[in-house]
DNA sequence: CGACCTTTTGATTGGCGTCAAAATCTGTGG
DNA sequence: CCACAGATTTTGACGCCAATCAAAAGGTCG
């Protein structure tokens, strides 16, 4: 972990920010942004795999994920296993909790390199004290998360390997998609998509293993392609059918 | 589903409800009641394992629980398996979304007989703006129900039968005994627990059958005892340790 | 008391995990 | 630009946890 920039942010820099639709300083950054960035903001970048925070860990910042993936996950102590939480695209917001002491209830690494503007978290808990709208458009972006949450939980609970393998990849493209259209390719209806198989199989609850040959079998029904980091959806028809998989909570719609 | 009181609740009637520490209205309570109450408050109470409102509908009402048990649960419609998102408990709040359509992400019934407050969510919505401390409480909620919903995932994801389903139990229990206390028994260490072992298993994503396989083990064990609808706690120690379980998280501490 | 719901037990099956190892890809240094 | 080491993907054999199927036993409520 290097620390890319230790001075204060100017507003220009942070307007040139690929920051999305639904970030939380989005109608900050109009008239507020000064207060926001007074108190020890800063980007930070990270190295590919490496880790911002660790779960038990006390730690007091909070980000908005400017380029890279992410993901956040926790691991169960008795046999190490990983959970992956959700995934970090660019525009996400990490590392808010309610609780006083801190003490954080899940990890956050990196899964590429990845550049990341950080906040503090008291600074932020004063103005959401004072500034309802901001209040509000975290309270947005909580329900998003909280959504999908519920989607994955339903996944690993009730669903079988190939149709949550299938709703990942969709939630994924999708994001991607609509929130990072940088990465987004529309001549062949395909995405930049940097995770491993592996990190597939922490996210619904499978092996590696198993999580290839369900995903060689997509590719072999022809509903995807899967290729030097790039992922291509075939045949969304289908796929989505197979997932059970629809738009609404992944486009992130306003409150306001 | 019966109408219980069509009118407005008077501040009186208000206050003797087990309204619990963290619930939204916590503050309102004392100076804004009058303002959450004008816009179609009423309470409503529905008869054991009935609908409070479904999946894919338009619901625009957001409610609190005044007493009773409840669900907030999704169904796969593929196979029709249900999953259990969370357990709703006196003073918990649901039927909140950011999503502008008011289309239900998931259903919410009721196990027992239950009573419940009803709020209109676009009055809530309209007052969130205005109240940057309603907004921080709604946050606070969101942010500890997205902790537990996690957990879950973690549980359905990389923990077996055995643990998931202590973990389960451990969470129950702790949060009837910190905010329903009416239903705990300190002398014996127990509480009531109106649920099922089906509904444990749609929690947890395993059959009644594995289930009532694994809680047959942990009695054998000693660590719990369940008869009649009452849940014990024998050996909290070994149990909290099989299911990596620990407070945090479950006495939704106050962000203020 | 009878119908239905819930719990319990037994037998069998299957989806996914585990173990092992080969094949392929990736990035890094010489 | 190649070589090599480590990471990732792929394949096969085998095992097990939990699902499924079936049915009895016990509880609950009108």
């Amino acid at each position: 972990m290097t620390i890319y920039k230790e001075d204060v942010l100017t507003t220009t820099q942070c307007r040139v920010c690929p920051i999305r639709e639904s970030t939380l300083f989005k109608d900050v950054l109009k008239h507020k942004l000064n207060g926001v960035q007074k108190h020890r903001t800063r980007q930070i970048s990270f190295s590919a795999r490496s880790t911002v925070f660790r779960e038990y860990e006390v730690h007091d910042s909070v980000y908005t994920l400017f380029s890279g993936w992410g993901i956040v996950f926790k691991t169960v102590n008795n046999n190490g296993k990983r959970q992956i939480l959700r995934f970090i695209l660019p525009g996400d917001f990490i590392g808010f909790q309610s609780n006083s002491d801190g003490v954080m209830t899940h990890s956050v690494s990196v899964i590429t390199p990845a550049v990341f503007c950080e906040f503090s978290r008291e600074n932020l808990k004063h103005m959401l004290k004072k500034d309802a709208g901001l209040a509000v458009r975290l309270v947005e972006m909580e329900t998003r998360d909280m959504s999908l949450c519920q989607s994955h939980l339903m996944a690993a609970g009730r669903k079988t390997a190939r149709e949550s393998i299938s709703f990942l990849l969709l939630e994924l493209f999708h994001r991607v998609r609509i929130h990072v259209p940088v990465s987004y390719d529309s001549s062949t209806n395909s995405i930049g998509f940097p995770i491993t198989q592996e990190d597939i199989g922490d996210a619904v609850g499978l092996t590696k293993i198993h999580v290839n040959r369900v995903i060689k079998e997509l590719i072999r029904d022809k509903l995807i392609k899967l290729h030097k980091k790039q992922l291509t959806i075939l045949n969304e028809k289908k796929l989505s059918e197979i997932a059970e998989f629809r738009l609404d909570g992944i486009t992130g719609q306003s409150l306001v």
